[in-house]
DNA sequence: GTCTATAACTCGATAGAC
DNA sequence: GTCTATCGAGTTATAGAC
């Protein structure tokens, strides 16, 4: 259960509406007005808290990020097969991103705007074991279980299919009239249906 | 052949200009100054002829939201097979934004925190077919000629596969390693993987 | 620690000379 | 039309009382 928020520290008050308004508006939009306000509390607090917007800004985007990536280093852990793996990746990234839709556009964006500053804090110290990954696709393809496939498509395809929905959500919204629940059963229905689509794109 | 900068009227190489910035900042993270740096000429000269940054911002949005969605529009239009239709989808699609790769991210951000303001601009006066489409998709179902399908799917399939890479190219490149040729030369791949994969999936 | 008040600064916009 | 200079609103950040 999450804390209600007169039991949550300033510090913690501030992280949780820091969060929600540089979720909403971006580093540059976000206002330390809009997220004192929906803290509650003092703009200067949040000065006294954190040193600075930027320092803010950091911590937020550091902690939502962390959250967001770990998920695709599993794809190339675990000691499952490549049909299981799919399945398993499809299922809980797509359920863990309902749970927070606007995280990937977020992340994207902020990526887009300062491609070095912090995609190195957020890869530094995790070591994405793709060589592993690649020889089990390698092993599978010489067993004649899946199809020879380039790897980075196979990777682009899985991401694309699973993330794309939430990225451009307010646009497949409008043009196709759906309203929030509507879009997410189809993203319910797609949980099965992405990785039954690039398991037989790839079955021998 | 583009215009070289001294042959370009000062408006023209405003809207050059801003185009650049816009597309790499967004709305909120470009900055005037940016702009009259990049056009080479005087902050002040951008009032001249344009009134305001807001204007300003709305005429680039506009111009490169409007040739960006058209092709989703021809998906639902002419006269050929579904198969076709996807094929050539694709590979345009994949094609135009080769040429403009960040052109997608910047809509689908600017569209996501402003849901309402320009979406109606942009589709008002068009005409999406989508009971042409739908229609169409009900006769080859029932010809035999595609499996059963949820429209919608179909739709994020297509748009996912061709439109995500470009949208995380920054994040791709970076955990794969490939540099921006490598990754051009994937999405050249694609143009003909894409269809390959959706048809597959839908083909009786 | 938390607040009010205000300093310091950024940036869009305008005035006015040429 | 194009420039320089400057204004004024809006924001981040700090000083200082409690």
């Amino acid at each position: 259960m999450v804390k209600s928020k007169k039991d949550q520290s300033p510090e913690e008050k501030i992280l949780t509406a820091a969060k929600k308004v540089f979720l909403a508006k971006g580093m540059d939009g976000a206002r330390m007005q809009d997220i004192a306000d929906e803290a509650g509390i003092n703009k200067a607090l949040l000065h006294y808290y954190f040193r600075s917007k930027e320092k803010l800004f950091e911590t937020i985007f550091l902690e939502v990020a962390n959250a967001f990536v770990p998920k695709v280093i599993k794809l190339f852990e675990e000691d499952t097969t490549v049909f299981e793996k799919i399945e398993i990746f499809c299922r809980e990234y797509i359920n863990q991103i309902m749970q927070t839709p606007y995280v990937p556009i977020f992340i994207l964006n902020e990526i887009n705007k300062q491609p070095e500053a912090f995609l190195k804090k957020i890869l530094t110290g995790r070591n994405i074991p793709v060589e592993k990954f690649l020889a089990q696709l390698q092993k599978e393809i010489k067993q004649k279980i899946i199809k020879p496939i380039e790897p980075v498509q196979l990777l682009l395809n899985v991401l694309s299919l699973c993330l794309f929905p939430f990225v451009a959500r307010p646009m497949i919204q409008l043009i196709t009239g759906m309203d929030k629940n509507s879009f997410m059963a189809v993203m319910e229905q797609r949980k099965k249906e992405v990785p039954k689509l690039i398991i037989e794109s790839i079955k021998k």
